[in-house]
DNA sequence: AGAATAGTGTCTTTCAGACATTATGTT
DNA sequence: AACATAATGTCTGAAAGACACTATTCT
């Protein structure tokens, strides 16, 4: 690859930026870092950051996560959102960022890393009206549009959730991403006459009051049919 | 932008590649370029090429569409696709693809660009079993899905028809880019029912024996609710 | 008249939405 | 016992699939 004349064509910057979304305490959150360093310092942003010469798009987002948000492959799922290369976008040179939404759950409080101030978890809601860095708040747009949009048609939303969880657990990520109330029974029905959405386990959890729930873990299918419709 | 030094960032060569699909006679076909120039030279690839410095990457999409298609901006429905970033993917160096869908009516034949040997409408089966340049099979068949799956829930299929169409001409459309038969009563009301989704004009057309059809234009909605399910 | 295509109507099944009812725990 | 939550059952309306039937043209 050395060998090739690279005066050829335009060199362009390629970076990963991510959004990582998760459900903290019933609250749809994203994790937003405070921008260090000499441009734009004091923002919020997404994190991410450059791709390296020898390493693939996607690999260079879960480092990311790794680096920026101590969050490991096996902690989420990482799906390409879109990639913006608007020539402005970035003031300092000619940025193209792939980006990605990466869905967890219980993620850690991250830790700052070395270009960031800074960083935490932000209720989607309000993350949305901050005036983040860059093209951030457009890309975090998509983002979030994306992942509601998911739990319609996919099986996603277990994404969301430990290994182990209830159906009232899976309809809350539900609630929480679309901010709407689900009927529980309706819901229930739903979820169970679905083959392989999920798959019981067997045993039982107690949360509060109230009957026991009943456990169950995700199952092979990935695609609903028919959806989950937002709007009643 | 030329003031800031550049040494301190990987550099990436980005380039934009177009999945461009039609229906020709009622076939649904995907345009592609034969290789010319020292690299891959005769290999069948899709049309694209590299964005430049101060360029968007969806102005890119449209350039090359124009100077490798001959294609203009008003005549296709263009969507991003995805990104494809894996470090070998091009032998010579290290490129970033941007890949896009165009969807478009009438087509006219290809002018080949300066850098293609020539240039044709391939029926889509056929060009899915080609061994194309790079990962171009890959992003192919990722947009054929794309495209595939959009009729499902979006009233996207208006964009393989001219301004005015028949319902068996949409209809048509679907038979196509699904390689599958739908009923046509059904059909007919199931699109007549969905509110915007076309819009009579009060007009009608013969064109082979038979009771001729009316025709419509596109509406305003660009969601299906519910959507027109594949795989009955 | 017969064939071909466009468009409407009808019946059945599936499934979502609303909501009542039962089951099983906590306080 | 009162309450809370989980899970099941019932009723109704919307819509898809199958298909009969009508409408309008060409040969």
């Amino acid at each position: 690859m050395s060998a090739y004349d690279a005066s050829g064509y335009p060199p362009f910057a390629v970076t990963a930026d991510l959004v990582v979304l998760t459900i903290r305490a019933g609250v749809f959150s994203v994790l937003l870092v405070r921008r260090g360093g000499t441009h734009l310092p004091g923002r919020w942003a997404l994190p991410g950051g450059f791709t390296q010469v020898q390493e693939d798009i996607q690999d260079a987002a879960y480092r990311e996560l790794s680096e920026e948000c101590d969050i490991g492959r096996g902690d989420v799922v990482l799906e390409q959102l879109r990639t913006y290369g608007a020539p402005g976008r970035d003031k300092r040179m000619r940025v193209v960022t792939v980006a990605w939404i990466a869905l967890g759950a219980d993620l850690p409080e991250p830790t700052a890393g070395s270009d960031a101030a800074g960083a935490r978890w932000w209720p989607v809601t309000e993350a949305l009206d901050l005036d983040l860095a860059f093209d951030h708040r457009q890309i975090l747009a998509d983002g979030v549009e994306r992942a509601r949009a998911k739990l319609e048609y996919s099986t996603l939303a277990a994404a969301f959730l430990a290994e182990e969880f209830s159906i009232a657990q899976l309809r809350g990520v539900y609630e929480a991403v679309w901010g709407q109330r689900l009927d529980p029974s309706n819901f229930h029905r739903k979820v169970r006459r679905t083959s392989d959405f999920v798959v019981p386990l067997g045993r039982q959890v107690q949360t509060g009051p109230g009957r026991p729930a009943r456990l169950y873990r995700r199952g092979n299918v990935e695609v609903l049919h028919p959806p989950i419709r937002r709007e009643s």
